[in-house]
DNA sequence: CAGAAAATGATATATTATAACATTTCATCA
DNA sequence: TGATGAAATGTTATAATATATCATTTTCTG
């Protein structure tokens, strides 16, 4: 069985600082601004493996002494998923940062309804299914939400 | 191709009424009332081939004589889909009646960004490649959400 | 018919998201 | 370098979606 889900106890600054540094490089190459409050909305996606609600990301700012209002936030979060920094998670209404933000894909999540992870697969498998299935009914793909919902491996087993 | 969408012009009528004679006899199997309500509900959201948000149910209940508030009909809705005659499009925040409630399935809804309509697939590889992707991951599948929006094979061509 | 269970009504409020306009910050270049 | 326009953020208000709670009505069962 591979690993998706990342190990309990793994080392997560190492995440957070990866996905720090991919995410410079892809706002570098797209000529966009790393500004602070994107940085923070972007790190404290990063702060779990969770998926995180808008209004979550605004208390926490709250908590860390910004007071800032939705807007804010929403701008933040727009501009992350435009730039495929950060996923919506339709059927959560949250966000989760991508870990491979460098290359276009038809992203799968599969959601814990256990622990609250998520974890996002890239298969060409459900992927290439997707998409067979759409030229089959002369279907133009615009996008696509894949979610997965059940038990990690880890919540099934312990 | 195979068709998926309902041509335009057909007799809606008789997706109408096929829609509600299965629904009388899934609830009868299920031993559930398929109160006024409930099929006042149904029968909206049955009005096309689109999703419908609960906030146009309610209007359209309201345009209708009744003053229904919001609880009615999310409670109708909860039904509804509890039972497998309405699906929750978690992309649209709107409502979708099935159109084979009497057979369990991982459903895959094609959404046209043009025209707004919907149409539901039961696409085995697709529903098949997602639970070999699980199995390949050690999760265990509870609900899955595929939603696929692009342009549908009128709205493409013409 | 009595009593319990299910459904609906009614009121209030929580949660998620956006519109509109003001102000600040930043890159560009005259 | 400082004027200028574009981009980003601040601010206020409100829209859109959804649920909690308790009261009343309807339906089922015995
Ligand atoms: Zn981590
Ligand atoms: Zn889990
Ligand atoms: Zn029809
Ligand atoms: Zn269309």
């Amino acid at each position: 069985m591979s690993d998706l889900f990342p190990k309990k106890g793994h080392d997560h600054d190492r995440c957070v600082h990866s996905a720090l540094a991919q995410a410079e490089k892809v706002c570098d190459a797209e000529n966009a601004r790393f500004t602070d409050m994107r940085r923070k909305v972007f790190t404290l996606i990063w702060q779990s493996h969770k998926a995180v609600t808008a209004y979550e990301l605004l208390d926490a700012l709250t908590a860390e002494g910004q007071r800032v209002q939705p807007p804010t936030v929403y701008r933040a979060l727009e501009f992350l998923t435009e730039l495929g920094l950060v996923h919506r998670i339709e059927s959560l209404n949250a966000y989760f940062g991508c870990d491979r933000p460098d290359c276009e894909h038809l992203g799968q999540y599969f959601i814990c309804t256990d622990c609250g992870r998520v974890a996002e697969a890239v298969n060409e498998d459900m992927s290439n299914a997707v998409r067979k299935a759409a030229r089959g009914v002369g279907f133009t793909i615009e996008a696509t939400t894949v979610e997965i919902k059940g038990l990690c491996h880890d919540c099934a087993t312990h």
